[in-house]
DNA sequence: TTGCAATGTAACTTTTAATGTTACATATCT
DNA sequence: AGATATGTAACATTAAAAGTTACATTGCAA
């Protein structure tokens, strides 16, 4: 099977462009301010952010006042489109040493589950497509942990802004 | 995401015990022998059916003559009985280092997408459920290639029977 | 036009999980 | 008793992900 959680911290972040965009009005988010968010190193990020890049769902500026947004409304991002970007080759793992071509079991075995192995994986991508960042950060500003802790940010002066564009 | 090959493994093992038991009559199996035909070492083998064991897929017998052998019959072994008995944890990776606890983000992004990706894993595991080993299997002998690799193997030798108990 | 603050990326290290290997205690058949 | 298995501990190897350091490049702005 496949093994990251690039899929994740990338939905993390989408989900982060979005929130901030709604509440402060800021569009351009640098790596250095998601990795404090994601809780990991700046590198990291620029390196997920580059494959967010190649596949569209993010665009960058170099320089001074530069940093990362969002290419294109939420509401047209899904979290396969996010799976797609971030997560490469098939779920299911076959054998690393190939099995004995001498076998008539090593020989049939993998024809015979590949097709079953996709079709697992499609049910799973079916699920990811049917849901927007755009839906996920709205249930995200829905729940009430998530005003909590933007205020106390504020209070802290560690959040950018000192008004939050939350409805009530 | 989770990451082996366990799984395809292990389904590779239970057909090929079906398979033989259908061509040559024999139940017993050792690690020796089915680490041959996944072409890895025996003690890989043993670990893996130490889980399937656990789960009453097979029983195992100590000693001379002792081998693997399977515990019921393969039409009531489905291919996520398999997946439970070899993969453990969640299909998705969350963070390894947790989140920012003071970010608005990182503490509500978990919740939201943790109910999704749950529902991704169930879509995979329900095409899992849906095909038995015997199933696999019988499709597996169907395949030229089986009887072709299986009398190749025959010919030479290197197989514990002189007779294929194959249809037609 | 100089300096600062950002991305882009190469190179390397660290960590983790899976897999492979060796060794040996234990079981069981003949 | 001896041969042949499993069961399992301990350790080695491998591969992928994640983290880190360093620095070239870009672009804004004083």
């Amino acid at each position: 099977m496949n093994s990251s959680s690039r899929f994740v911290v990338a939905t993390h972040i989408l989900a982060g462009l979005h929130c901030i965009r709604q509440v402060s009005g800021i569009e351009s988010v640098t790596s250095d301010f998601i990795a404090d968010s994601v809780n990991t190193n700046p590198v990291v990020i620029r390196r997920l952010l580059g494959q967010l890049k190649k596949a569209g769902l993010v665009v960058s500026h170099a320089g001074s006042k530069g940093g990362f947004s969002l290419a294109k409304p939420t509401s047209q991002i899904n979290l396969l489109d996010v799976y797609q970007a971030t997560e490469e080759g098939a779920l299911f793992h076959f054998h690393y040493s190939e099995p004995n071509k001498d076998c008539p079991i090593g020989c049939t075995i993998q024809e015979s589950l590949t097709g079953l192995c996709d079709e697992a994986e499609s049910a799973m991508k079916q699920v990811l497509a049917k849901r927007t960042i755009a839906s996920l950060a709205k249930e995200m500003m829905a729940n009430p942990v998530f005003r909590e802790k933007a205020e106390a940010a504020i209070a802290a002066g560690k959040a950018p802004v000192t008004q939050l564009n939350l409805p009530n």
